[in-house]
DNA sequence: GAGTGGTCTAGACCACCCA
DNA sequence: GGGTGGTCTAGACCACTCG
């Protein structure tokens, strides 16, 4: 009979809520301002403190928000762009490079690992490297080298170490690069990356894999983890445009 | 005194169980197989309903499940490789191009493409197209390109549709094009994405936005979101590496 | 209609930060 | 110690799919 149901579907919630949040968030508050917290929240929007999460948990996913455990949610400022590479290829290490050596240790990398590298069972050299921007660690760095690749390298160095990790770099330049390719997924923080990202284990990574080819192999193989709540991934291609940092970050 | 407290950091129940659950997937289950559903895993392992959920997120983010209402929990394939392009830069819907046009509107466009534009407040053409790879409809993109960039666009093609979006693309190709630069983020799904990529409402999504440079301006700009549950999208740069479905994803 | 995953509630306790 | 977000529970109902 004539029960017409226009909203035959009912918006979830905590969709809904984040649509408020939202719209809240543009217009009532500034960068960096601190929110209510959440049992506040949930009790002005009459809603259970795990609905609200929901809501909070997506505007997090969006970058719009930072919540940090003890002290309160806060108002995220634009995702940061941040470089990855041009389209000309380069070495890891190379000039101008952004990264920091870390550490360097010999070890059998993951399955995964060892068969885009094509090596078998082998330990490889692992340097582990980080990336900061604007004084905020934004990304770490396991850059997978098979011994293969720097043949020279000696013991002179120490076993381990930054200076270890800059010594493989240096011997890895010897090379000829012939070329690159690359893949960016999605992925979630392991606790270890998590502790150097100032994340929560499982937070939300970009996941970018840079197999660097030379001499008809894979030379190489660097898997960089970055922050998906801060990080906008820029691939410059175009002359003009190199790292862009967001230049506002003050709304309102 | 003498509590020497080793684990200090007990681990929370759901990343434990979504480690127990890893290893599980990877040792007694195989592609496409469906799991117990939510209640009977729940009472296996003797954790609450929402708990086990938090684990079976998490690994539905990092591409090992795949789950859907009213059906149940199956265990993802890997993920497919999706190629979004080389360094050789090229006009969207020029030759080879994987993308099938759907609809073309004349819009004012959000305030954030209008910046990037460089177009005021007027209205330009948005031309949607979607992306399906092995039978899955895996992106969705819209096109905006000012009016500016498509002088010659007659109305003698309908003033909509499929049609209208081949028409505007055709015009834009007249244009040299000078270089493009990309970047890639993480976003969640609005509704409209969420139905075509068939996925709830707020799954995470790639979003890779193209700026298309020509006579000294943006003379395009696509935004196309990409499942990020089931897709790595890999920018092949070596003349030997096109798509790469990943053929192992087994640890140890 | 039976079974699935999705949403929502009202509580509780814990880990962390800071004054 | 007081306040924050993070984890966890035991329930309930809803929306969807399929036989």
């Amino acid at each position: 009979m004539g029960t017409t149901q226009l909203e035959s579907v009912p918006e979830p919630k905590y969709w809904h809520l984040k649509t408020v949040l939202t719209e809240a968030l543009d217009s009532e508050f500034s960068v960096g301002e601190i929110l209510p917290n959440e049992r506040d929240l949930a009790a002005r929007y009459g809603v259970a403190r795990a609905t609200l999460r929901q809501a909070l948990e997506q505007l997090e996913l969006e970058g719009r928000l930072q919540r940090r455990r003890g002290v309160g949610t806060t108002v995220a400022p634009p995702r940061m762009g941040v470089a990855v590479g041009t389209s000309r290829h380069t070495w890891p290490g190379a000039g101008g490079d952004v990264w920091q050596p870390v550490d360097c240790v010999r070890s059998v990398p993951p399955a995964s690992v060892a068969a885009a590298l094509e090596t078998g069972g082998e330990e490889v050299h692992i340097v582990r490297r980080s990336r900061t921007s604007h004084g905020r660690s934004v990304a770490t760095e396991l850059l997978y080298v098979p011994a293969a690749s720097v043949p020279d390298l000696t013991a002179i160095d120490a076993p381990s170490g930054p200076s270890r990790a800059r010594a493989v770099l240096r011997e890895l330049h010897r090379l000829e690069l012939d070329g690159q390719d690359r893949a960016v997924e999605l992925g979630s923080a392991g606790a270890d990356d998590a502790r150097e990202l100032d994340r929560l284990p499982g937070s939300p990574v970009l996941v970018l894999t840079t197999r660097f080819h030379a001499a008809g192999r894979t030379a190489a193989l660097s898997v960089a983890t970055y922050r998906a709540d801060t990080c906008r991934l820029t691939f410059g291609d175009s002359p003009d445009v190199e790292i862009h940092d967001d230049p506002a970050r003050r709304a309102s």
